[in-house]
DNA sequence: GTTAATTTTCAATATGTTTTGAAAGTTCAG
DNA sequence: CTGAACTTTCAAAACATATTGAAAATTAAC
């Protein structure tokens, strides 16, 4: 296979994969696009290269941007923005498992807690189903939580990291 | 909260979450209805309870059996069939981390496996820089993978299990 | 300030996904 | 067998989400 066919084939594999994990598939693709490029590069370069429009364009590198994946870089003496994603995957990963707790992870554990504080008898086998049911979701999504933590922190920590080690 | 609306609260609210995780709204509250429903239910129950068509119960049951989260009940003497989810929510998570891992993980690998040979001179810039990217995603995905592994087969094993305990 | 280059917005449109419901299929009691 | 109870299918419709493109806003060079 060919470099450039290659490099499209990863991008439109890319923006399948994103697909089943409820990213846009054109961020996905963008996202994609930067990560095999070299050097930074311009809306109207991405519009070209993916065949999208301006807007959408613009659009999905502010998301990108929002999760803090892609950079807006100022070249001096440059009228147009240039753009470049990180390149440290390690660094990608940690930067997704991060915002994805907090917008999902996060407003979960707060409705269970509130879900947990139901009326009623807890002798009532309807009642003690449901808030068995919620209590333990909401410990396994705490141990998820932890578990991510750790992930995020390991490059910090000798210790942890030496345990992650383990699972490569 | 009453328990009525708690359970409604939480039917609702894990449709919005499965949304954002790439599952079919009903299908996350098909589920969620089961979960917090001591006895198994038929599909009429689940119809009305949710308050969609019969055609939609149908698929979204399938799948979820499909998933191995939900069980065909047959009642004897009875010509309706029942449904019930498994309860244990560890084994839930077991069970979607399986799932997930084996049709999107592995069909990830098996694509940055064969873009790592894409042809021409390493040494070349652009391709230098493909094959690198392409190698430490491939890196990343494998520690995802074995790290997955772990946790799944952690009830089997005393000794991860403990280590897993220390994230908790 | 004026102007031209560039970015941003957003209503309209297109595309993709989910849901419906009626018809076809299956099952089983009698 | 037959027919009623129940399940499954799938084309059409509804709904949700993504994309376009042209107009508005912004920016910076002069």
């Amino acid at each position: 296979m060919k470099l450039s066919e290659a490099k499209l084939q990863f991008i439109s594999s890319w923006g399948a994969f994103g697909t089943q994990w409820g990213i846009n598939r054109t961020m996905a693709q963008i996202h994609a696009l930067l990560l095999v490029s070299p050097d930074p590069i311009t809306q109207d370069e991405v519009m070209e290269q993916l065949s999208i429009s301006r807007g959408n364009v613009n659009m999905n590198i502010r998301d990108l941007i929002s999760w803090s994946l892609v950079e807006r870089i100022i070249v001096p003496g440059e009228r147009r923005e240039y753009f470049s994603a990180e390149k440290d995957i390690w660094k990608v990963a940690t930067q997704i498992i991060k915002e994805r707790k907090k917008r999902e992870l996060d407003p979960m554990l707060k409705l269970l807690t509130q879900l947990e504080n139901v009326e009623g008898d807890k002798k009532d086998r309807e009642t003690k189903q449901f808030v068995e049911m919620i209590a333990s979701i909401k410990k396994l999504g705490m141990s998820a939580d932890k578990m991510l933590d750790v992930t995020i922190k390991a490059e910090e920590n000798w210790f942890t990291a030496s345990i992650l080690k383990m699972f490569k």
